[in-house]
DNA sequence: GCGAAACGGAACGGAGCCGTCTCGTCTTTC
DNA sequence: GAAAGACGAGACGGCTCCGTTCCGTTTCGC
């Protein structure tokens, strides 16, 4: 089912063995179902058709397993490219976002994961420094470009900046679980670049 | 340690008795440490300093429980005035918000039922119906006193309008669990005024 | 002041999950 | 083709919580 004999490649991505596979995806599936709270690794283990034995081998916990199944995705989503205008980018940037939550699974998952934050510090730290700083980074870098191309006042407040860009979609898709058209992202693309030049 | 005698004016806002208002504090203080899908009327019971009796006595289940309670909250909060301003409603609006996700335990619960309701449809109805629909009837209204004003297009879309309300105030807090000073809030007013009116 | 009702507390059988361990069966490796 | 290891399945003792039922005590209504 693997590959024949070649030693895989680096660290993380590829999705080992078809072992690991289904456990991992029997995981975000019973994410999705019950909560990070409330999984339990006996409903995931019988979801993947496997013992518990097989992901006791694989990690010590619920945390662990969490956190390394989480990173490993998130590692492996794409950056999409400087398109040259904030307009472009923005609308990049919310396309994504509202691309990956469009998707049952993950738009069950991350508020009940932002949630989990507020009381499991140690899953809180690791999903900060996997997870939202990486996308912190990306979004500041946007406005910066957009800042020296002169878009945008230089002393735009970033963290103002990031709550607008990143509130009112996740507002609209997770908690009002309203769909998106393209002409919605438009419009909202509009208003916050509206917003962010006042 | 109730009133004498006096027939408990109409519906529900007052805390009837002292056991009940023990288990009512018990429970949103469980509700904030373990979540909705974890919380157990035992631990609420023993928080409480009563017996589950004392619970299945009142309410049939957790969730009716939640309901009774968490709407008899809501329903006790009294809704700002018109302030004449678009500006003004605003601010109203996002310190009155601010105002409640400062403290710490409506910070952690928000996000848990938000995510919740995502993955239980019954308590999601009750929330929605008592909770969400006042709030967006409010919001509206306070966008269609300013569309009488002339200080909004009168082809604003609500629901964008309502998700950019809602959303950057409630990533600023609840997600990125930051604080949120006046000058915050003036700032984002002042952004949200440029974004509803492009 | 007395009978009724609600109280806190504890126990009940049943269910689910924990993490470990032992089976007997493949699958891989040399 | 034999030895080694990972596999699915499931039993284990221990824990938590369910919803109900019993206590003996306190409080309330009349």
């Amino acid at each position: 089912m693997t590959g024949p004999s070649a030693p895989r490649p680096l660290g993380g991505p590829v999705l080992q063995d078809s072992v690991t596979a289904a456990i991992s995806a029997a995981f975000f599936e019973e994410l999705a179902a019950a909560g990070y709270s409330k999984l339990s690794l006996e409903a995931v283990a019988k979801r993947a058709g496997a013992g518990k034995a097989a992901i006791y081998r694989r990690w010590s916990s619920k945390l662990e397993m969490a956190i390394a199944l989480i990173s490993d995705v998130v590692a492996n989503t794409p950056e999409p490219p400087d398109s040259g205008t904030l307009r472009g980018d923005l609308l990049a940037f919310l396309t994504e976002a509202a691309e990956l939550l469009r998707h049952p699974l993950p738009a069950k998952i991350i508020p009940d994961l932002l949630a989990e934050v507020g009381r499991n510090p140690e899953l809180g730290q690791a999903l900060l420094t996997a997870v939202r700083d990486p996308r912190r980074v990306r979004a500041t870098h946007m406005l910066e470009r957009s800042i020296e191309r002169g878009e945008l006042p230089a002393d735009l407040d970033l963290t103002l900046a990031n709550d607008l860009l990143a509130g009112p979609l996740y507002w609209h898709f997770a908690i009002a679980n309203t769909p998106a058209t393209p002409e919605y992202l438009g419009r909202l693309a509009d208003k916050l670049l509206a917003a962010l030049k006042a």
